[in-house]
DNA sequence: TTGACGCCCATATCATCCCATGATAGCCCA
DNA sequence: TGGGCTATCATGGGATGATATGGGCGTCAA
């Protein structure tokens, strides 16, 4: 398995460390990765990490704009200016930042989930209520697929 | 035979233990796929599971969605983030995790309920009354089918 | 000095491994 | 054809190891 899969609740302790999930560290040690590449969703109150699959997404993402671009330009500084590069202890913890923790709302837990090629960190509270409107939204969709001619598309032939 | 298919009873022990059918854990071995892949059904009180193939199934929905697109955000959140991979022991047994077990409502047994590609995992009583709904509409799609003239409309095609 | 950080060790809980037992079904041989 | 043997499979429980978590100590920089 070479996939951020799962979520997992995971506390901080006094001095603000967190265990990244060995299933996770696996993974960042398979993808070559030393240490954990963190940046503030773009839309979200939660956290983006990963290793290099992550930061090839975010570089083919930035190369598709023209150079000197405007977008390019805030996309550059929204995901690179805002990223860190969180060293993992011999016990596989973490420690964020206060501005990624202000930015989350994480106080003493989070969650840890995956996401395929990256992962997402966020205040527990705040990704229940993320997930329940995720699945909500897939779920009307999965339904829309449903109505539609049998044949037009493979999606709609999970049963 | 490379499929899932027929279903077994299948007691969870002590510890929530459950054992995999031998014949399902045979296909998983062909397919390569060490360990069970396992999220919520999207609509019912039920798990799907599977290897590489629900996998590549999966893998197909999502990226079917550009990068960063909230409609990809929302599918990998619902499906990657909600899956776990079980490892299965060298008894052939997975353990369930609560969240998983509650979303089916298991307690102390389950049946596996072979799919083709992949399989389901039910409480038992739930799944008799989702047995029964379903032989009832494919009997009425049956008999509707049989009151059209033979060839006018091909399976599947829009009413 | 003080606080932040990295490194080391301690511990409890939980998952995994390993071995044992019982049941069943398939097979062989008389 | 019938009876016993054996291999496979489901199930149970103890032991061992990994993991999450907590705290102490030294170092470096402000």
């Amino acid at each position: 398995m070479d996939r951020f899969v799962s979520h997992y609740v995971l506390r901080l302790d006094a001095k603000g460390r967190v265990s990244v999930p060995a299933s996770f560290r696996a993974i960042l040690a398979r993808d070559g990765f030393d240490g954990l590449y963190c940046h503030p969703a773009l839309d979200r109150p939660a956290l983006d990490a990963g290793g290099n699959a992550l930061l090839a997404e975010i570089e083919t993402l930035i190369s598709g704009f023209p150079p000197y671009s405007e977008q390019r330009e805030q996309f550059s500084l929204a995901l690179y200016g805002t990223s860190e590069t969180l060293k993992i202890d011999c016990e596989g913890r973490v420690v964020l930042t206060d501005t990624h923790k202000i930015h989350a709302g994480i106080k003493d837990a989070v969650i840890f989930v995956g996401l395929g090629h990256k992962l997402r960190i966020w205040e527990p509270g705040r990704f229940r209520a993320e997930l329940t409107e995720a699945t909500d939204k897939v779920r009307a969709f999965r339904q829309e697929l449903g109505t539609r001619t049998a044949g037009a598309k493979p999606l709609g032939a999970r049963e």
